[in-house]
DNA sequence: CTGAAAGCGCTTACAG
DNA sequence: CTGAAAGCGCTTACAG
């Protein structure tokens, strides 16, 4: 078995010289090859691939992005991995990037902008190729980072119509809107709010809520439940037996989230609550578990999956300098009524 | 407002030169100073941090990892993002390295040992500082990798005593004969086992419940229940009802993780099963809402966080070349008795 | 304790 | 279509 021809640098690294000396052209082309830029002959790309799969060779991405003044990694800023709505955003979002070359980096931000501005300050010195971030609330000086990077960036979760922004999501608006107008189709009067966290989109989610109750004419602000508390079973499950002792005659719940939900679902039945009964109960991003519950919950589908895969997808085109077709996509979202409405 | 003296490079940015111009010392003096390092002037290291200051330095992670052949990035390889058990690890981890200026990248394997092996390959390239890995099952390709390219490496939620290997977990072996032997003490005498996923460490436990209940003469390889499916609360309650059609007599169910076993009590809960008294049920690493169950779970709880941060702290001390004095930490786990056994 | 030289491994203009 | 030169921004030995 003969050993191709190899010469070792201090380093032990097979380096892109190795495999242009290998293939009998100069470090450029072999470059160029690899990186599959056009006007190369179809020969030498031949030859340097053969060369370079002979070798092992593996490009050094450290060097690449000190050259080039930009990387492969592509840093995408989440609120929480704790919801699950997060977790399978970045798994979608990583299955499509992937096979291009670029590596998702994850970074959370626990809802909190200053959070976000460390990590954004930290991910940008590392020349980014692009950038996903979610939604719009940040501060002045993220935002200004981002600017002056000229680093591509496409925003998940919410949209913006504003020209040169690039967003995948749908109207989180809308979505509250629909299921508060489902229960009152479902007869319910006395429609209560109940949210943790207030992130920004949770309170896009209010504002639905209102809307739409406004319009019937049965708006009563006492029934917007809002705690600043992280989401949880059990906060769900506390909130509904405060909510249920002060207002007896509430007659549905929207939770903002499956997770309080679910608590929600369960405290009813550790009460005796009958569920849909005396109080019809909905979340919110059928969230693991949520069809499982007693009786099943009615939550909003929403297309976490397509957001990744379709902003991971828009993004490539932003970097590879494409016009983009539809710089403000809106994926929508999908009622699902199950028991418990 | 005077602004700092400082000439920008074509491309921008602020480098180590403007910092050293400014402080009036060598680049290479700049560069000591600013990491820290011992035989620098105290006098100097003050001037070259202030004039860093003064200018917004900040170092490029690409030319140091290429000039000092090993970066700041410590990739951690989980199974999963959807076992919270990984996202409470991996948080943990983060916290312990981002003071010490490593930035934690997020690798997820989907249990599959050539994924992992890819993604070994991928994050390599980068020059890792550390490398944080699940367990002990890999490829042999992935083995030799982690051996050729010498990085430090500290294994999780396993342990392993071979010299010169660094693990932080405990004996999942134990905790499932301690759950079991808790199932025992409470009198039941035909003790299924239900898992799913069958990772190594869920066959670890699976391992201590039939060491167990050879141990008191009850075992019986008919009521150890394995399904490859990935774990959920669907697939909880669908094995519970098999399993008590099947064998009726069943007086007790251990579920290798607290959401089958989740799913398992909303389904006894649905078939009018009564828990515990016809069947008690017990879970494994105390998820969020198993206490909020009807019964609250009885489940053990892992020391996640805790792996997470002493992983990281032990990592930071390889690193450094340091002489880990416990090389091998066994952080237990604790029963959590509730009301399901 | 400080610095001049060389180099890490790639790619970007610029020629031909 | 291909390549020689220069440079990206830092750090590692090696001197002094």
């Amino acid at each position: 078995m003969s050993t191709p021809e190899r010469r070792r640098r201090p380093s032990g690294r097979i380096t892109l010289q190795d495999v242009a000396r290998q293939a009998g052209v100069s470090p450029i082309t072999a470059s160029r090859a690899l990186r599959g830029e056009r006007g190369v002959a179809a020969e030498l790309v031949e030859r340097v691939k053969q060369a370079s799969a002979a070798l092992g060779y593996v490009p050094d991405p450290a060097a690449r992005a000190l050259a080039s003044q930009r990387g492969t990694q592509v840093p995408v800023l989440i609120p929480s991995l704790t919801n699950a709505l997060f977790v399978d955003l970045v798994e979608a979002a990583h299955a499509a990037l992937e096979p291009h070359g670029y590596q998702l980096l994850i970074g959370v931000t626990h809802y909190d902008p200053l959070e976000e501005e460390q990590l954004l300050k930290g991910f940008l010195a590392h020349r980014p190729a692009g950038l996903l971030l979610t939604g719009f609330d940040r501060t002045e000086v993220a935002r200004r980072l981002i600017e002056t990077n000229r680093v591509p960036v496409v925003y998940l979760m919410e949209l913006s119509s504003v020209p040169g922004t690039y967003s995948v999501g749908f109207s989180q608006r809308e979505a509250g809107q629909a299921i508060t107008a489902h229960l009152l189709s479902r007869g319910r009067r006395r429609i209560a709010f109940v949210a943790a966290q207030l992130d920004p989109r949770t309170l896009q989610r209010a504002e639905g809520y209102r809307r739409c109750l406004r319009q019937a004419g049965l708006y009563d602000p006492r029934l917007e439940w809002l705690s600043a508390q992280p989401s949880s079973m059990r906060l769900g499950g506390e909130l509904l037996k405060e909510l249920l002792e002060r207002h007896p005659d509430v007659d549905a719940v929207f939770f903002c989230n499956d997770d309080l939900a679910q608590g929600g679902l369960l405290q009813a039945l550790r009460l005796g609550v009958d569920v849909p009964g005396r109080v019809a109960v909905a979340g919110f991003n059928d969230l693991a578990g949520s069809d499982q519950m007693l009786p099943p919950l009615t939550t909003v589908r929403t297309p976490r999956r397509e957001i990744g895969t379709e902003a991971a997808q828009m993004l490539l085109g932003v970097m590879r300098g494409e016009t983009i077709a539809e710089p403000c996509r809106d994926l929508g979202f999908e009622l699902l009524v199950r028991g418990s409405t």
